[in-house]
DNA sequence: ACAAAAGTGTTACTGTTACACCCATGG
DNA sequence: CCATGGGTGTAACAGTAACACTTTTGT
């Protein structure tokens, strides 16, 4: 948005399905396009390529100019070519998503944009483009991931609770888990570290605060690991 | 390749890669480009797309103009945009992938592509723009779907035998599985159906026939299963 | 009759599911 | 002291992994 037009390949954007997690519900990002076509309308940050830019690293420019996030690792989701899913003119888009832990990140509206926040998945309005339908293949490719890495990482704070952590899988995959089960489970990988300390201003007894055990979780990763609920 | 350069977009392209399986081998579909850039040189089958075609519908046209390859289900594997992946400009790329089973089709070098073959998998030569890349990336896709969906109704002929079964999910997945516990696994999903024929020509012990029961498979898939191995 | 590959069961072990009560906290 | 949600163990069951010998076929 804040490159020159000429700057820019002119048939090929980027679109963004950003994940969060917050009180206890999924979140997506989005942004009021403060720019034609559809301006003032809510929408995924997305933009156009420019011309010497690889695909990866134009995802983070984008991201970053649109909402202010940087430095996260995101992955494409595929690339969508709807003969009309731009108005004026045809235009591919590569969709992209990423996890990420709201509390961890400002939002700053970038240039053109008007406004950044995060909805509720389940609050998501008819977004113009495709934009609806590359949420549904980010969601797809949330829930195979959840299958075989330990996402909460990602998309929890620091310090969590494991009620916390079993909504998010719950959230995610659509069904509940027994409390016990889930955290025999979870324990058992030693990823979790048990904190001191314990919520408060909870209703109900206060739960204690657990950390991810980053090398753990690294050793883990590199290891191709199979996590299944 | 048949249709007019000003009737296609030329910064986007499509790329395919047709997994099949043969003599105990998995392979690739190659053509032997008789067209500017690397003409003469053996590489996936792709071609651009149409101004005013959907990107599946591309795919489907692009092989069966390339190689004679009609009819099949391809997904897509992802959007490569490299700066160099292209000698002259920029072009980006949509991967495809499929699975096939080779004798099931006959192989029709299109307009300016002088041939057409199954190369194993670890013959593979240096192919010309990313082309490796893309067989890597789609590769991991395969093994990505081989824990999840029964993918030998793909690529094994009508009639098959289970040894060839257990060596195609050796091959895909890189590993060795013990008889008895394959048998056990494969056959208490219900899928196959045993045939009175037996193997001829073999050495040693005639291996009886099997083919895939297709109701079973679709009701299979409809229900979203898990295949592990 | 020999070589080569197909076919076949059982047991130990590991992981999964189902299930109910007491405990800590805030109001 | 009560309401709310956190935390804990066990037993039945299902699935997985390890393992060796006999049978059929072609030469």
């Amino acid at each position: 948005m804040s490159h020159d037009i000429e700057k820019t390949i002119n048939n090929i954007s980027i679109d963004c399905v950003i994940f969060g997690f917050e009180n206890n519900e999924l979140e997506i990002l989005l942004i009021k396009r403060g720019f034609d076509p559809f301006t003032g309308q809510w929408a995924l940050p997305g933009g156009f390529i420019l011309k010497e830019e690889e695909l990866d690293k134009s995802a983070k420019r984008i991201l970053f100019e649109t909402t202010g996030v940087n430095k996260i690792f995101m992955k494409q989701i595929a690339a969508f070519g709807g003969l009309h899913r731009y108005p004026d003119r045809r235009v591919f888009t590569v969709g992209y998503f990423a996890l990420i832990s709201p509390d961890n990140y400002d939002l700053h509206p970038g240039l053109n944009i008007k406004d950044v926040k995060w909805v509720k998945l389940n609050k998501i309005p008819n977004l113009p483009f495709d934009h609806n339908k590359i949420i549904d293949n980010a969601l797809m490719k949330l829930r195979q991931r959840v299958r075989i890495q330990p996402v909460g990482f990602e998309l929890l704070p620091k310090k969590f609770t494991l009620p916390q952590l079993q909504l998010l899988y719950e959230k995610i995959l659509g069904k509940d888990f027994d409390k016990r089960n889930f955290r025999k489970k979870i324990l058992k990988m030693n990823l979790l570290e048990k904190l001191d300390i314990k919520e408060t201003n909870s209703v109900g007894r206060a739960a204690f605060f657990y950390k991810f055990d980053q090398k753990a979780y690294n050793d883990f990763k590199n290891q191709g690991f199979v996590f299944d609920l």
